[in-house]
DNA sequence: CCAGACGTTGTT
DNA sequence: GTCTGG
DNA sequence: CCAGACGTTGTT
DNA sequence: GTCTGG
């Protein structure tokens, strides 16, 4: 799944790789972005424009947003069913830039923080959906949703759900505002080629979500346990 | 008709 | 908002 | 995702 | 154990 990851590209890379009107003025590097948090997004209303969303959807009938937490990730398979997102699906889609994502992986002494990312260091792009909520007091609340799928090789051995990674040339079908047949979108929806991506253990500082450094991403050996004679 | 849910991951 | 359960 | 709280009444 | 906050 996903529930941590980084963006670390500067402006000009995001300009770049994403086609924005702007060189964006807002972005610093982030190596530890958590839900509740605000994400970096390019949704489809403003296709050409970097914004920030709250992470954790809040559907447009919620009475609170305390729904967000649990909404961080939405199933690609059953997208078009579920009331929380199916509208959101329709005519709500977003990409969420990203350099990286960490994975928990269970070993038998506890979980161990992986760190992935692409082999050739690219920005690239989770595919999301968002949602504007209005709050009593009439604030208006926009947040996103991270889209997952079954895990490809590489992320098999850590999670039985990933990300979904879109391919680049699919960014401007995925931005459309237009309700499009199920097997247009599906099939962008599908596991990211492991042999493109690299993964490696980092330190469990990354498990405290107040840490927001750049030796967060880096290789991690744990200390061996010595003997206790 | 109204009331109540609306989700994921992971664990059992 | 929209669907399901009662 | 992980970390941290998990309660009330009343007082400052 | 389970929920909330980040």
């Amino acid at each position: 799944m996903c529930g941590r990851f980084t963006l670390t590209a500067d402006a000009n890379d995001l300009q770049q790789a994403f086609d924005l009107r702007t060189i964006p003025t807002t972005i610093t590097a982030r190596y530890n972005i958590a839900p509740t948090q605000p994400v970096a997004v390019i949704a489809n209303d403003a296709p050409h424009d970097l914004t920030f969303f709250q992470w954790g959807l809040v559907p447009s009938w919620a009475k609170d947003t305390s729904i967000a937490s649990k909404l961080i990730n939405a199933r690609a398979e059953t997208l078009h069913e579920k009331p929380s997102f199916r509208s959101a699906y329709k005519r709500r889609r977003c990409l969420i830039p990203a350099n990286g994502f960490y994975e928990w992986a269970k070993t038998p002494t506890g979980k161990k923080p992986m760190y992935i990312h692409l082999k050739d260091h690219q920005v690239f792009a989770f595919a999301g959906l968002w949602e504007s909520w209005h709050s009593p007091d009439g604030d208006e609340i926009r947040s996103c949703t991270i889209i997952t799928t079954t895990p490809n090789a590489l992320i098999k051995p850590l999670h039985h759900r990933m990300a979904v990674i879109l391919n680049p040339a699919n960014y401007d079908l995925w931005l459309s505002g237009e309700e499009l047949p199920p097997d247009i979108l599906a099939p962008l929806l599908k596991p990211y080629p492991s042999d493109e991506m690299i993964a490696y253990e980092v330190s469990p500082h990354v498990n405290n979500v107040g840490n927001d450094t750049p030796d967060l991403i880096q290789p991690y050996h744990p200390p061996t346990q010595g003997m206790m004679f």
